[in-house]
DNA sequence: GGAATAACCTGGATGC
DNA sequence: TGCATCCAGGTTATTC
C-alpha cells in the first residue's frame, strides 16, 4: 500500500528519467485512471502532449510532475500532471515498445535528451489512483512545496494536504496545538492527511506500537511528551522504511523498475496478529477500526 | 464545523 | 472444480 516512503522510492525512481523530458504521446487505456481529471481522457491527452517536464515533487502520498509553459503560448502555464497510488497505483519506466503491463491505464512516451525515449506506465489493479493536469497554486507559508521542488507552489488538488513529518517546513508546534484540540483517537488523526500527511495504515500502526501508545487514546489526552514521543516515532519508522525501498505485499507496491521493497520483513505491529509482540512477547491483536485492521500490542499500548 | 461512516474498486484467499 | 463471500485500505462525499 503506497505511504509516504513508497510514495517518495517512486518520485526518487522517475526524477532523473522525466526532469527535462518532453511528453510525446499519451494513451489513456482506461477512463477511470482519470478520476481526478474531470475534463476527461481527450483533454489530458492534448494538454500533456508537448510538455516540457520540470522535475517530480512529492508531499504526502501525493506526487506530481511540474509541467514547463507550452511553447505554443496558448496562456496556460503554471501546472502539473500530479498522480495519487492509491491503494495499488504503480509508476513504472519502461522500453517505449514494452508489452503493456497487467492493469495498465495510462502510458506517457517522453523523450529525454540524454536517455532517449521511454515509457511511463502508470498501472492500478484496485483503480483507487488517479491521475491528472493541475494547476499549481502558491504554498500559504512561502515554502518550497514538498520533496523534489524549490518552488512555493502546490497543486489545487494537494493544497488542502499538510506537510508531512520528514518536510523541513513541517511545524511540530502546530501539530502539537490540533492534536490537543482532537476528540478523536489518535490513530484516526494520524491518518487524517490533512492534520499530517503521508502515513497510512501500516505506518500508523508501527509507530503507535513504538511510542506504545493505544490507537484508540484519544488525541487530546495525550501529553506533550507523548506527542513528541510519537511525532519522533513516526519520523524513526518513515525514514527507516524507506531506506529498505517501502513495504510491499502482493506486489501492490513496486518501485519505478518493478522491484520489491523490504519493509516488510521489519513490522513489529501490522500484520503481525497472534504472533508475539517483539517487545513483551505477547500476542499482537487486531480489531476493526476505521473499515479497516489495526494492530497492536495491548500489554505494551494500554489505553488510558 | 467537527466527527464518523459508507462507498468506490479488484483480485487473492477461503469456505462450501 | 466452481461459485460465493470476505478482505485489503486511501480518499472523499454524505450524514449526524
Amino acid at each position: 500500500m503506497p505511504e509516504l516512503p513508497e510514495v517518495e522510492v517512486v518520485r526518487a525512481g522517475l526524477e532523473p528519467a522525466v526532469t527535462g523530458a518532453v511528453v510525446t504521446s499519451v494513451h489513456v487505456a482506461d477512463d477511470r485512471a482519470l478520476t481526478r481529471h474531470p475534463a476527461g481522457a481527450v483533454d489530458f491527452e492534448r494538454v500533456l502532449t508537448g510538455r516540457r517536464i520540470a522535475g517530480a515533487a512529492r508531499r504526502g502520498k501525493f506526487l506530481w510532475l511540474p509541467l514547463d509553459a507550452p511553447s505554443a503560448g496558448d496562456g496556460a502555464g503554471g501546472e502539473a500532471l500530479i498522480a495519487h497510488l492509491g491503494m495499488s497505483g504503480q509508476l513504472l519506466l519502461r522500453e517505449p515498445a514494452a508489452a503493456p503491463d497487467r492493469h495498465e491505464r495510462v502510458r506517457l512516451t517522453i523523450e529525454h535528451e540524454r536517455h532517449g525515449e521511454l515509457a511511463v506506465v502508470f498501472a492500478d489493479q484496485r483503480t483507487f489512483g488517479s491521475l491528472a493536469i493541475d494547476r499549481l497554486e502558491a504554498t500559504p507559508d512561502g515554502a518550497a512545496g514538498g520533496r523534489g521542488t524549490r518552488l512555493a507552489a502546490v497543486p489545487a488538488q494537494v493544497s488542502h494536504i499538510a506537510r508531512d513529518p520528514l518536510d523541513p517546513a513541517f511545524d511540530d508546534r502546530r501539530l502539537r496545538l490540533r492534536l490537543a484540540r482532537k476528540e478523536s483517537a489518535i490513530k484516526r488523526v494520524l491518518l487524517d492527511q490533512t492534520v499530517l500527511s503521508g502515513v497510512g495504515n501500516i505506518y500508523a500502526d508501527e509507530a503507535l506500537w513504538a511510542a506504545r501508545i493505544h490507537p484508540e487514546t484519544l488525541a487530546r489526552t495525550l501529553s506533550t511528551r507523548a506527542v513528541n514521543r510519537l511525532l519522533a516515532e513516526i519520523r524513526a519508522v518513515l525514514d527507516k522504511a524507506l531506506a529498505e525501498g517501502g513495504t510491499s505485499f502482493d506486489e501492490q507496491y513496486l518501485n519505478v523498475n518493478g522491484e520489491a521493497g523490504y519493509f516488510a520483513h521489519s513490522l513489529n505491529a501490522y500484520g503481525r496478529t497472534s504472533r508475539p509482540c517483539p517487545r513483551c512477547g505477547r500476542p499482537i491483536v487486531r480489531v476493526s477500526f476505521m473499515n479497516r485492521g489495526s494492530h497492536f500490542c495491548p500489554h505494551c499500548q494500554r489505553q488510558r
